[in-house]
RNA sequence: GGGAGCAUAGCUCAGCUGGGAGAGCACAUGCCUUACAAGCAUGGGGUCACAGGUUCGAGCCCUGUUGUUCCCACCA
């Protein structure tokens, strides 16, 4: 490494650091009864797809907690996988068919379904081997799949206990159709988006001739299937018009007028017209009136059972109809409005609600227990606000509709009699009808909603429904790191498997984060252009660096710009760490990493702000806030221990003493490494990279021991004589570039201060780091301090013969400056000292720093008065 | 219709259980000070959206207002 470049690159070290790790084991989650275990399962990406920053995102925060909690000693376990994406990945095959010129029915089922998991094994790889580059510490030999054996039995098991227990049915109600993916989907694949369309007014015909009735609607083409019209009991306009009968347009049929307390008087004409196979609300008014069900909407949203209409398609129906109605003089009005469509969450098409047979999670039996480990903190929410949204969402969730007319997926285990009707549900493919035992059954077509297999995955990873020693140890699961978005979709259907089948709640934490966003805070789409690769972003600037800067500036929940700037600043730090570390390894003659028996005033100073940083950064940890982690670590590196405690240990460094050039090394090198460790998690492979250069004792740095706060290396006393001359040094050089001394001049400096011996030790570092010559320490004011340029601190002042490069009124000008300030905050601090509530009622330990604050203000003050005084008699 | 988030420097965002406003980028000035110009030093720049309240003390807690983003919802 001590002939490598001065510039980091990241190409020549990630994949051969990872392949040490691989080598290693170290990823292997062991079961060892003596620690304890830690367990992380990847939201499972789909199996064809390619990674994105998305997914960047949710790994790196996986990674670095599973590798923090490594680090500390827990058998750490992080199950890696991928999901089989039922509509997704089937529309993908689809369009690969289409370019041939194929349909899935041309090919058939059996074939389709094999050409599926050709794909599959084609790109499934892809993504695990992008989760690699990323640096993600997974135990690759626990990966799984949800379609994979094992996870196909807990699917089998799951559906068939489920079933048993009465929480599957079969039944025919009102689900969302996507006609273009011609399956049913659950509610929560339905995205809401407002659009403008029209309100038509429609005039219904009384039967008796006595006039009409006139509903409203946004879906005139329904009426097709209308079997009543409701208004509500307690409208008297309408009173007697109840149980009389109208004449349905265009279809000339006659339907009856019901009331129904679900129609708002207030609301359009207070007449509704009742589609009981279109519409939910509709299908309810239907059941309580028993009324007729016409079904007018075929599976392509074409028209049937409509006469003229049938085969046109529901837009060009609902036209035809509008203008049919208008000829005939039964539209009143056509008025503009926004409302509410729902589109279908994979291909955005219009969803069509319509009746259909199909399967259903009962949810009210399974949502109690959701709600209460949630609400009573079994399951922890971070950050908290989640609760609130899961809990609305728990109390008020529908039966989940859970039969997909899809043929990539899990069939669903049911299979219909054809002589007696019966259902028979199995754990094992039946050969006959368990009710009758005719051998003429047929297995339900449908596949299950992939989502039904997400939400074992906790478990069916582990190896359930099989009591395998891997669920005895790692489940529950510690720590499910996903974003806010798939709340419903996956964490709340997670919570219930998992107390349903397990008995246990799956996850002790949620750790949410949000969406990555492009630099003008849009979404990144495939539509817009706007995705960004995280691979491209590895190749320019490494993995570490898009860690970094996906980690630091993000908060729990919250979204995230993707800023390509910031990749940047952190391969710069990347880069600055990699020069750190080579100028630690440049001056190295030592054979073993441990700290000298004896610390000079520096040492004491950063080893101390080193034990700072480590409880800091353990608090933050606990509370998830890894940002805030990151950033200090941040700045303990480039502030701290580059720009000023390297700076400082140049002085020994070059020095003729063995003994105490020796020393600098030893503290230079014990500090990197502990900084090392902590940075480890969010940056591995430079660091890993690094860490096998220094000495070292183990194997590898991703297994080491985490840092814990020493009290025996924190030492106060000297931090705040350092902090001193710390700040002795910037004022000299605030005070160089107001005048524009260049650092090749040297002036004689004369130290006034009362802490004589403080700055004594401070000499080395006044000429190094401060550009000062010869350096006098005095508790008394130079002969010829008129004739000096002045640098003022709380501690000392600093004089140096500069007169004939001063320009005396800008001085003046300044230190007027810094007087005016120092005496505002006197001022503040007076006002707070003499006001006895606040004596009275503040912390004593609030009171006393208040009093050491004005107290330091004050000699400020003193000493500044002294200089405008000297440099006033100057002029 | 219900609910939530956000509003802090030119830009993007941190800011913990309330105790003198921060970072990165950008900007200005000066430096090749033998680890690093992907760097060093120094500096300018903020009515913490607005209005009330609680408190000895509010960016932080409470109430309201405005703007903005999002989620949920079966008024056709």
């Amino acid at each position: 490494m001590k002939e490598l470049s001065k510039i980091y690159e990241p190409k020549q070290v990630e994949k051969r650091i990872y392949k040490l790790w691989m080598d290693g084991g170290y990823f292997r989650g062991i079961i060892d009864p003596e620690k304890e275990p830690f367990t992380i399962v990847i939201p499972p990406p789909n199996v064809t797809g390619q990674l994105h920053l998305g997914h960047a995102f949710d790994e790196t925060l996986q990674d670095v907690i599973i590798r923090i909690k490594r680090m500390q000693g827990y058998s750490a376990l992080w199950v890696p996988g991928t999901d089989h994406a039922g509509i997704a990945t089937q529309i993908k095959v689809e369009e690969e068919l289409r370019e041939q010129g194929l349909s899935r029915y041309d090919i058939g089922r059996e074939r389709f379904v094999e050409k599926v998991w050709e794909w599959k094994h084609k790109y499934g790889s892809r993504i695990v081997e992008q989760l690699k580059t990323l640096g993600s510490s997974c135990d690759w030999e626990r990966e799984r799949f949800t379609m994979d054996e094992g996870c196909s039995r807990a699917v089998r098991e799951v559906f068939v206990s489920l079933y048993e227990k009465g929480l599957i049915y079969k039944g025919s109600r009102i689900i969302n159709w996507c006609p273009k993916c011609t399956t049913a989907l659950s509610d929560a694949e339905v995205e809401h988006e407002d659009q403008k369309g029209h309100f038509w007014h429609i005039r219904y015909p009384l039967s008796d001739g006595s006039g009409y009735i006139t509903v409203a609607t946004t879906r005139p083409e329904t009426m097709l299937g209308d079997t009543a019209v409701a208004v509500n009991p307690a409208d008297e306009r309408y009173t007697e018009l109840v149980g009389k009968t109208c004449i349905l347009p265009l279809v000339n049929k006659q339907i009856p007028i019901i009331a129904d307390e679900y129609v708002d008087m207030e609301f359009g004409t207070g007449c509704v017209k009742i589609t009981p196979c279109h519409d939910p609300n509709d299908f309810e008014v239907g059941q309580r009136h028993d009324l007729e069900q016409l079904l007018v909407l075929d599976g392509n949203a074409h028209v049937i059972n409509g006469g003229k209409y049938d085969g046109m398609d529901r837009y060009k129906a609902r036209e035809a109809i509008v203008r049919d109605l208008e000829t005939e003089g039964y539209l009143v009005k056509a008025d503009s409005c926004d409302h509410s469509v729902g589109v279908c969450y994979r291909c955005g098409t219009s969803v069509e609600p319509l009746m259909s047979p199909q399967w259903f999670v009962r949810m009210e039996p399974l949502a109690k227990d959701a709600l209460e480990v949630v609400e009573d903190g079994r399951i922890k929410f971070v950050p908290e606000r989640f609760v609130k949204i899961y809990s609305n969402w728990m109390r008020n969730a529908h039966d989940w509709c859970i039969s997909r007319q899809l043929w990539w997926g899990h069939q669903i285990p049911a299979w219909y009699c054809a002589d007696c009707n019966h259902v028979t549900v199995s754990r094992s493919d039946p050969e006959a009808c368990e009710a009758c035992g005719s051998k003429k059954i047929e297995r339900d077509p449908d596949v299950l909603d992939t989502w039904f297999s997400s939400a074992l995955w906790p478990f069916s990873t582990l190896g359930w429904p099989d009591k395998t020693e891997d669920l005895e140890y790692f489940y529950p699961t510690s720590v499910l790191v996903t974003g806010y978005d798939i709340i419903f979709f996956w964490v709340a259907r997670m919570i219930f498997s998992g107390l349903e089948h397990m008995r246990e709640i799956p996850f002790r934490t949620v750790l949410y984060h949000g969406l990555i966003r492009d630099s003008l805070g849009r979404k990144m789409s495939k539509s817009l252009g706007n995705g960004v690769d995280p691979m491209e972003v590895i190749e320019a600037y490494g993995a570490d660096a898009l860690r970094f800067n996906i980690i630091t500036g993000n908060s729990p929940g919250n979204d995230l710009r993707y800023y390509p700037e910031r990749c940047e600043a952190m391969r710069n730090f990347a880069n600055k760490i990699w020069n750190a570390s080579r100028f630690v390894l440049m001056n190295l003659t030592i054979q073993d990493n441990a700290l000298p028996e004896t610390l000079d005033l520096e040492d004491k100073w950063i080893l101390t702000k080193l034990q700072i940083l480590i409880r800091e950064v353990n608090e933050n940890l606990d509370r998830f806030e890894l940002g805030i982690a990151a950033g200090k670590i941040y700045d303990f590196i480039w502030d701290s221990f580059c720009d000023w405690y390297i700076e400082m240990t140049k002085t020994r460094l070059t020095d003729n003493d063995e003994e105490r050039k020796v020393r600098a090394q030893r503290v230079l090198c014990w500090t990197l490494t502990q900084t090392l460790k902590l940075l480890h998690p969010f940056m591995p492979f430079i660091t890993e990279e690094i860490w096998q250069a220094l000495p070292h004792e183990g194997e590898a740095l991703m297994v080491s021991q985490w840092p814990a706060f020493d009290a025996a290396l924190y030492y106060p006393d000297e931090e705040i004589e350092m902090e001193s001359i710390m700040a002795a040094i910037k004022a000299v050089r605030a005070l160089r570039t107001e005048k524009n001394v260049p650092p090749s001049k040297k002036p004689h400096m004369y130290v006034k201060t009362e802490k004589c011996d403080v700055f004594e030790r401070g000499i080395p570092f006044l000429k190094k780091l401060a550009w000062a010559g010869d350096v006098k320490i005095s508790d008394e004011s130079p002969a010829n301090a008129a004739l000096m340029a002045i640098a003022v601190t709380a501690d000392a002042s600093l004089y140096m013969p500069l007169t004939e490069l001063i320009d005396i009124e800008k001085e003046l000008a300044r230190i007027k400056k810094e007087l005016i300030a120092a005496q505002e905050n006197k001022q503040k601090l007076e006002a707070k000292l003499n006001n006895n509530d606040f004596l009275a009622k503040a912390p004593a330990s609030v009171v006393a720093a208040e009093r050491d604050k004005a107290e330091k203000l004050d000699s400020l003050i003193t000493k500044l008065n002294e200089s405008a005084h000297n440099l006033a008699s100057m002029n």
